[in-house]
Order: C-alpha cells, then structure tokens, then sequence
DNA sequence: TGACAGTACGACATAAATGTCGTATCATGC
DNA sequence: GCATGATACGACATTTATGTCGTACTGTCA
C-alpha cells in the first residue's frame, strides 16, 4: 500500500512508463519539483495535482488519499429539478423519499429502500443525501409527534442544541443534542421522558433534523 | 455552473453549512488563507485539499475537476441509498405564496405577487385558495412558533378542534378554535396564554390550517 | 571501457503561499 | 440605535515551493 502522494504520484507514472521529465513537461513543471513531489519532500498544489492525475490516467482523490476508485467513477444523476410552472422561484425542489419511522424512544432499526412509501417535495434541501421519516414516538412532543414527517440531512454537521436521528446501539432515537467532550447528551423535549448521555464511540451516527412537517 | 476550486469549495463548505473559521480550523489553515482559496487568489496544496475534502464531505477530485462523483462514497453509511428521481409520485405539488401577514381585504389579494415574500411548495394540497403564513407570535408554542409556515386552507371548513388562523376585530390569531352556538372559543396552545372568548360576529373569518412546516 | 539515459540531490535566487494584524462592510438580533 | 458574527481585503513578514544551475550515481548497451 502506497501512503504518501509522492509513492502514488510515481507509481502511476510507472504505471504509464513515462519517464520524470515527460510527466513534468505535461504538468507545466520541471524534472527537479517532481522529484520532489516523488520524495514527498513537497507537496504540489490543486493545479498541478489535476494536471498530474489528468497525464497519469488516475483520479485525482486517488492521488491524494488512496482511497476510493483508482481509475473510473460514475457520476450521479441529480436529483434536483424545477417545478414546471413555478416562474418566480429561485431555490430548487427536491424530491425525498419517505421512508419509515423514527422510534423516539423506542427500539427499532428500519431503514431501507422498501421502507420508502411516499415522497415529498421540498424546498431549500441542499443536501442530496436528505430524506424524510416519520416520526413514531412522543419523546419529542408537543414539538414533534407521533406521525409528523421530519427531514434530514445527514451531510450537515449537528451541532449542540439541534434536533438530531441519533443511532446508538443499533436504536435509532430523536433527541435534541448536547455535544461535551466525549458524551453526547440526548434531551427529549417531552418533560415527561429522562435525558439520557451516551459516549461518542456507542453512536453510529448524528443526523441532523432540518424541517418539520405537520399535518393538523 | 462552478468552474473553480474555490468556487467548488465554497458551495461545499456552505452545503455543510459551517462558518469560514470552522473550515478554516479543520484544515488546519486560518480564514484568510481560505478566503483566499474561496477566490481563487491562491491555490491549496494536496495537503490542504485532503482536509478540505474530508471536512466538506465531498470528494477531493470533484473538489479539483468539479467532475466525477461529488459525494464520497465510502462514507456513506450503508442504511443510505440513492435518492429516486420524482418517477412514482402520486400526488401533485401545488405553488403556493407565502406571506408574513394576512392582508386586509380579500382573499385574492393574497395572490398578487408584491403580497408574496417567496413561494412554497407543498404536496396534497387540493384548495386553490391555499396559501402560507409566517407564523409571529407565540401563542401556541411549542406546538408552532415565531418564523414557523403554516398552511391555510381557507376552502376547509373549520371545526371544533381545528388550529386556524382568525380575524377578530382586525386583529389575526393563530388558535385552536372550538365552537360553542354563538361564540368561538380561541384556545392559545401555550399555557401563558389564556384562551379567549369570542362571539361569532366579532370574527371576520376562521381559516383552517392544514399543514406546518417548522425549520429547525 | 565509454557513451548515454534516467534518476538523485545539493545550492541558490525567485516566486508563490501562508500567517498575522488591522480595518471595513453587511446583515442580524436585541 | 448598538453590539455581534460573518465575510472581505489590504499590508507586511515569514515560510514554503519552484526554477535553474551544477554534479553524481546507476544501470544498459555497443
């Protein structure tokens, strides 16, 4: 396994049996600054990184990390489109899916494509990796209820004082979230429900809840 | 269309939505220096593009080329799946104005564009009079609070137990209503307001309020 | 053996990036 | 109004990267 830029950055111009001065002369530098990339002694810049994956056939996240796909990768199609008639608009609509249920307090794991029995339009999600849940459990009344539908968007970051899908244990809850130190404070909104504080290793993940909808 | 890193690396860093000086600190750089980058005055090394990559959740050629999968894909947890495009919807999405407050006057008004702040776009909404409010006030917190939407039906009929939007003496409420012969109880939700006694002809209209949208 | 290509690396001047400090603008909330 | 947070940007010193020499080492091949 290669870790360093510099072992990749050489390895894929073997790879392309292109000597140091052919691959300098098409990144726009010289033999000397590769060497150097090559002996992680520098460290080259956004530019010439791309310059460098394009002339070695290689991605360039490869390149720099050594993860992901080496060669190829697929491009999503989006998921964004404009609602034919809306003129005024300017934000996009976005399609999510709506998928299961949030247990608020209670025990259950269910996520999963065949969950998703409806989907809702929305506005302002940026997130393309944002769906919505429904909501069963009352710890988090009379905010959130039993049956509303909340969005989540798990690319941003949660921050102390947001509505959260927490995963701990293999339980999937909605909590209001506290970060300190190494423990995450779960607070119901519902007075009637305890507080609970969990450490950071036991949570799989902190999704961030954006939007409530309510039907009344 | 972004066609530059640091155009790219804005519009990541905003998706998360995380500050200039949060970025900054998990890159390891101070905010000049990404003020900088987000300008493209200057240009990140390989180093610093890994960081920024992994902190913005995107992935570091998409960071560089704008080309190839933006998301990372081997964070994605595997509960997460692909957003479907709006292929099996069934139901259809209606524009509806939103509006800070109620004018006075009739109900058309509310259509004309200079009423409308901005445009939302709900699911099942069958009444073409429907339209949404910004909620001001407290009154029925924690259930529905200041800068929170609602959606008014006001085709719907109103009853005993319905949250509406009423007009009392020119004055607008949003309140639980219930309906007791010639007079109109207005029911605050939040237990530091008392509820209010009205008689019928006192209000100039009750209007059903279907739907809230509350932003977290 | 000698010529040669590829690689390696030190030394130095120049160019570019970065950090630090100060100040300005703008929107927002109280 | 006033304070506050976020963004913007100029000026300067410092650090880092780069280009341009030069020289040296290691194979290969004639």
């Amino acid at each position: 396994m290669k870790n360093t830029i510099g072992e990749r950055l050489r390895e894929a111009r073997e790879n392309k049996e292109m000597d140091q001065s052919t691959l300098a002369e098409k990144a726009g530098i010289v033999t000397r600054t590769l060497q150097r990339w090559e002996k992680g002694e520098q460290v080259p810049d956004g530019v010439a990184i791309t310059r460098l994956a394009k002339a070695t056939g290689v991605q360039a996240s490869w390149l720099l990390t050594g993860e992901g796909d080496r060669y190829v990768s697929p491009s999503r199609p989006e998921n964004m489109y404009m609602i034919p008639g809306a003129s005024r608009r300017k934000t996009k609509l976005v399609d999510l899916p709506l998928i299961s249920a949030v247990p608020a307090g209670k025990v259950a794991t269910l996520f999963h494509p065949d969950y998703a029995d409806d989907y809702v339009t929305v506005d302002d999600i940026k997130d393309p990796q944002a769906f919505a849940l429904r909501v069963k459990g009352n710890s988090m009344a009379t905010r959130i209820e039993d049956g509303d539908v909340v969005i989540v968007s798990p690319q941003q970051e949660a921050r102390s004082g947001d509505v959260c899908v927490i995963r701990v244990t293999g339980e999937d809850t909605l909590k209001k979230v506290k970060f300190e130190g190494n423990y995450i404070h779960l607070i119901p909104f519902n007075p009637e429900f305890d507080p609970v504080v969990v450490k950071r290793r036991e949570v799989n993940f902190v999704w961030k809840v954006v939007k409530l909808i309510k039907e009344l």
